[in-house]
DNA sequence: ACCTGAACACCGTTCAAGT
DNA sequence: ACCTGAACACCGTTCAAGT
């Protein structure tokens, strides 16, 4: 089921031709399977088919085949939804959110370099620019709008990657359900009398890395956002 | 200037003796002087003037070193301003979040463990006890204060982590406004007619590694949480 | 119980050499 | 221009041995 514009693709073939895009694709191909600790010159050269050293010609250095993997999984987050028509301000900002998280989650061991590695690329740049444009639909002055942009990406960010440190980062990851209840597993039994809160929320706790606290998460951050906006709910 | 109940404390001798927490604050010896990429077993070892195996008696592995380090790292942020008598909620988590980053900022190195290591600890399970006592206090429901709770932890850890990746992470760290500058000097020119948010916001994208956009954010999430809250500004 | 010596299987990166 | 061969200076971790 290959796309057309893709004439072959094989998986580690005698290295057909090389190229950048090539090498952050395999580059994102070991991560997939092996997880964060997996990304490495030798592993993504041996996935080529070639010896480390070849990889030089199209990559500085390990650190910068680290940004270059993180800038194509940021590409891969549909950015249409911030730029919908007909749909608020606050809508399509929950929706890139959201879509952003499936994106990151289905390249797990790709998260942390968001973290690692500063994201100064054109994809992160145009990303800040269309989040920029949405908060000032929503009334936010331009400062405001730039302020709120990077409390939204130090959200989304961190909570993903935060949420991915506790697997192995091996795409597929596991189901939601099964990796709270791991979680919940691990967190054994809390003494009421020593830590009553951590006692009485210890489900809540274990649920911190699902979906459910991510969109609680966002949508109190899009209300304290709101607070200064001067279009509360139904901007362009 | 040696406290009374550290004996002698030379700095790499002969080794004296040796326990986990000489072992620890030899690794954030290492951090502080080298930057995130100094950390190691082999680091940590030379500087105690051991053999690199000989850690391996403390410490299970470099992964458990991480943990250890980062709980540390945790502990040094006073938790007081959370209990803080006479203060309302906001306040002391206001704070608090700001120690918090002061903390971290002086051991840069050891910001992004947080991120990378599951925070599963004695001191970390402590702070957030205390974090949701001081959310139940603003009048949240148990549940909301869990989630809350995380809120900001993501919050704290992520921007402290990502202002601390744009720099050689060597403590000290170079003032704010200079890093800012550097920062402002990296984006260069910007195309007002290809990104004209990005272009007019420069400046205060500049200054997102700092204390004003931190200071802001943190306002925006307590913003959004005090939506949730019964007890709107004068809480216990 | 705690540390050393020696070794293992790895890394990223370089340089000269081939084609 | 692009890739290989060979080597460099590193890693974390192990195991047997010493004391």
């Amino acid at each position: 089921m290959d796309d057309a514009s893709t004439p072959v693709r094989r998986k580690r073939g005698p290295a057909r031709r090389l190229d950048e895009d090539r090498v952050v694709d395999a580059a994102l191909e070991v991560l997939d399977r092996g997880g964060p600790g997996a990304l490495g010159i030798r592993a993504v050269a041996a996935r080529l088919g070639v010896r480390p050293n070849a990889l030089y010609t199209y990559v500085a250095d390990r650190a910068a085949l680290e940004r270059a993997v993180a800038e194509r999984v940021l590409s891969l987050a549909d950015t249409a939804m911030l730029t919908a028509p007909g749909r608020r301000w606050r809508e399509r900002l929950t929706d890139y959110a959201v879509s952003m998280r499936t994106t990151l989650l289905s390249h797990p061991g790709a998260a942390p370099l968001l973290m690692t590695a500063p994201m100064d690329g054109p994809t992160a740049v145009a990303i800040g620019e269309l989040l920029m444009a949405t908060l000032e639909d929503a009334g936010l002055s331009a400062e405001e709008a730039a302020r709120a942009t990077y409390l939204l990406i130090v959200q989304v960010v961190g909570s993903v990657t935060l949420e991915v440190v506790e697997t192995d980062g091996r795409a597929p990851l596991a189901g939601e359900d099964d990796r709270i209840a791991a979680r919940r597993g691990a967190m054994g039994d809390v003494d009421p009398a020593v830590l009553p809160h951590t006692a009485a929320a210890v489900d809540v706790m274990a649920s911190w890395i699902g979906g459910e606290q991510y969109r609680w998460a966002i949508d109190a951050v899009l209300d304290g956002i709101a607070t200064r906006a001067t279009t509360p709910d139904d901007g362009a």
